[in-house]
DNA sequence: TTGTAAGCGTTATCAA
DNA sequence: TTGATAACGCTTACAA
């Protein structure tokens, strides 16, 4: 039972002038005498009024409002990019509205259409697999959008992504300096667009370095805590000897870092250990692990500011826009 | 230059019918002959009509949208809560406007401004220092509205929160159960709710077990990694026979695991340690952090609910509402 | 400098 | 069973 909430008419009435001429000095448009306007805006602050947002979209055609589609609200890495979406846009007078998908395509679609009812002026959509083909539909309905967290060919518009290849060539690099050989690779899910651009970037600075690329030091470990373990004590059975390891993520690296300790090994003197991401629990194990940290809110910041070029008709460039990866030095190498 | 989506006139004309047949096929509200219906929604498809949301807030004078205010996107634990509330408002037809205030009260009350403007239909707020102001703004604005995960006194509308006190009990329990001796406490920060509620229940608890409370075994940590560490170093020059800690939060826990370690105080042997919240890095510390999980999403679910009730009118409990914290035991105790 | 009135895209009332 | 038409609250010509 909503008290209704005053409009812009009883506001006329109380100040005693026309609607135009509040609206006028409520958006600061047009000529308003300097007495009628102390007058709107004391009777405004009086009644408590704020302009109602819904009927100024259908007369202005737009609501100055970014939808966001997330595929998870929990994930600190993803909303670290809302985050970086929040800034940009709240400074350029945008509102966000973000619904969570929860990974699933058809969800993602409803979504993009019920955006599409609520004449967002844009859209940011992080990347899955369902992605093409909302791109398809919002693009034919003329909706302005970027994508954002991972590359997929062919999608005709703005991309925004981490350099996961070229940080997995700076933590390899890393390894081989520091061990003389080889590293071993616990890899991410083989679908999944970053987990195979960060194999890239291990294969490629194998190769740069001399050394042979073998497949059998690359363990799948599928981006889990529990996953890296495991691959982990397989790693050691194989190869008693190896000295690096290079954990697709930071999950799969604390796993294997468990998986060392229980075998008595100790890292960093016998194994160093490098991860991907920079989630808080690699901050906080022991030793702490060294890391490429994801440049969460500059991919957020980067993906806002381009659909703001988009939204203001800039001719489009599409990318795709690779931010670079930080090493995070710590003690696990 | 977003290209217009088609309006409910060019369905009409389409389909060869007057708006308001479109607009009762389309709501299934009313009278339409079976075979106008199906020339309608065909029309509509073709030509991917999406009905303006705007346009229907305003004749309907309901957006179907919450709003909510978060202090803060990449806290795991509130974005929980937000899932939580995600997924009862979309069992009943509502959206989610979701913005951040960065716990600043001055954000807090524009954003809740905007959001009037927007004419949520109601208010989801993460209680912080300013919610008071803005719980009376709102009230007397008529949007109806539930504060949770925090409790403040005398605020008048309903109220949902983890029962950290209850939480505090059993996790004094436990270590007095498995110790046989008072536990040290570290503690969180005194001007926050939860962390007070949980000093709350530490005490209560030993008083409970015929034990004295010793202000000089509580050490504040601030709910900080680093504070916890230096606070069990210094509760170990005081207490080198200590055995049992109860930290106020998963972040000082660890912080104070890795001070026992680093003394060569083995865990959980020497000494057992419980912490609050039910973060991933508990999960992943070595040992695991014995601790108490935080409902998120069962306090989402539940403020979703309430403000449901509000809406629609029902006369409002204000609860407060506390659902326990479950205990969840790992290896550190 | 101000006010009147025409839309914006829906829904809902009321006649037909 | 259907179609004009009057709202909803605002902005913006256009007139005064």
């Amino acid at each position: 039972m909503n008290k209704s909430s005053p409009t812009i008419r009883e506001v006329a009435a109380r100040a005693g002038v026309g609607v135009a001429t509040v609206s006028r000095a409520l958006n600061r448009s047009g000529y308003v005498k300097p007495d009628t306007l102390t007058r709107i805006l004391k009777a405004a602050r009086d009644l408590n009024y704020v302009p109602n947002r819904t009927a100024q979209a259908m007369v202005r055609g737009t609501t100055r409002t970014i939808g966001v589609i997330t595929p998870d609200l929990e994930s600190s890495i993803i909303m670290g990019m809302v985050k970086g979406i929040n800034r940009v846009a709240y400074q350029h007078g945008y509102m966000l509205t973000i619904m969570e998908s929860e990974g699933s395509s058809e969800w993602e679609r409803a979504i993009a259409q019920t955006m599409r009812g609520m004449r967002i002026d844009g859209l940011l959509l992080f990347a899955t697999p369902g992605t093409p083909t909302v791109v398809r539909e919002m693009q034919s309905a003329g909706i302005p959008l970027v994508v954002l967290d991972r590359l997929v060919e062919g999608l005709g518009v703005p991309q925004v992504a981490a350099d996961h290849y070229a940080g997995a060539c700076v933590a390899t690099n890393l390894l081989i300096d520091q061990t003389g050989e080889a590293p071993a690779f616990i890899a991410g899910p083989r679908d999944v667009w970053s987990a195979e651009a960060r194999l890239k970037g291990y294969q490629e600075a194998l190769k740069a370095n001399g050394f042979d690329y073998d497949p059998s030091r690359v363990i799948p470990g599928e981006f889990g805590f529990d996953e890296g373990f495991h691959a982990t004590k397989a790693l050691l059975t194989r190869y008693p000897q190896i000295h690096g390891i290079f954990a697709a993520n930071d999950l799969s690296g604390l796993g294997s870092m468990k998986a060392l300790e229980e075998e008595g090994i100790r890292c960093p003197n016998d194994v160093k250990v490098v991860g991907f991401d920079d989630i808080l629990p690699a901050r906080l194990s022991n030793p702490p692990l060294t890391t490429l940290h994801q440049p969460a809110k500059g991919i957020g910041e980067t993906a806002m500011t381009l659909l703001l070029g988009l939204i203001e008709g800039d001719d489009c460039q599409l990318g795709p826009f690779l931010l670079p990866a930080e090493l995070i030095r710590r003690k696990s190498c």
